[in-house]
DNA sequence: TGCACCTTTTACGTTTACGTCAATTCTATA
DNA sequence: TATAGAATTGACGTAAACGTAAAAGGTGCA
């Protein structure tokens, strides 16, 4: 039961209780190599979006979980909720054709890149009148800082 | 201290127990005059933002509680915090140039402006990489869809 | 052997802007 | 007078995605 000590985890020969060339990370590497804190892994574990195997007590991220991080990175940079992710990752089967699965993340996504565009607009929206009102600002801070333009001369 | 009757607010000659000519709303009318609920505006005035006056226990709300809700209402559009907004209209002072308001207005606007401006960014950027997820989704069910066309034929 | 570092579980806290009761009171109107 | 429609306060609930502590167990290295 030895672990690999850190930051020499590629080049080992330890028991492969799993399958051969499996390179399992520990959290903290997951942690580092993409970019997200110990909490969120273990989050999304607790939300059911990952299923690390475990050493004792210890995690071990397989080439799985790196795959399904990246997708919960993608679908969560894109907008989605970890909910959706999850529904759609749940429905992957690697024996099927997933058709069904496609099906549910095109129609997520179709509604999601209209809310994106929807709050694109109310974002210009809003730049647009905050612009306006900085302009009035200003012009009011004109008048207040040299109101003897119109005195002398 | 008789009220107006919902719908003829303007046609009344009540107490005036505060200014001649002030046609005061109650929560219900100022609801529906700003498209907001009761609990908004109550929640507005538990924050500080809105000061009613009150007839026994109910509220009665001003032309000036209309200009803060309006500022209130523009400041939420353009993204400002409640606190933030509670921050720039403290400042306000009708005896005075209000120089100082104006400059934290300001400030704050160009902040706000920088992270509409990111928030643009991150949802245009958003929306290319959920088109480009739903290309080759669209692209994964046409090749599940009809895999008889490369061997029919 | 001692220490620094990694990891674990549990569980409450954070943020913002309200929503949603619940119980009660007031008021106008038929 | 009965009833429906406003209004009140109080207080808990909600959403999302973690943050942050606490207390403890392993482990490699000097």
């Amino acid at each position: 039961m030895k672990l690999v000590s850190p930051g020499e985890a590629a080049a080992n020969t330890n028991d492969m209780s799993v399958e051969a060339g499996e390179d399992l990370a520990r959290i903290g590497e997951m942690a580092k190599n993409y970019g997200v804190t110990l909490r969120t892994l273990r989050f999304y574990e607790d939300k059911g979006l990952l299923n690390p195997q475990r050493d004792g007590s210890t995690r071990l991220y397989t080439r799985r979980d790196k795959a399904r991080l990246k997708l919960i990175l993608l679908g969560r940079k894109v907008g989605f909720s970890l909910r959706d992710v999850k529904q759609m990752m749940d429905l992957y089967d690697p024996t099927g054709s997933n058709t069904k699965q496609l099906r549910l993340a095109l129609d997520k996504s179709e509604k999601q890149l209209a809310r994106l565009q929807k709050q694109r607009a109310l974002i210009e929206d809003a730049i647009g009148e905050l612009s306006n009102s900085m302009a009035a600002v200003r012009q009011m801070l004109i008048e207040r800082s040299a109101p003897q333009a119109s005195v002398a001369s």
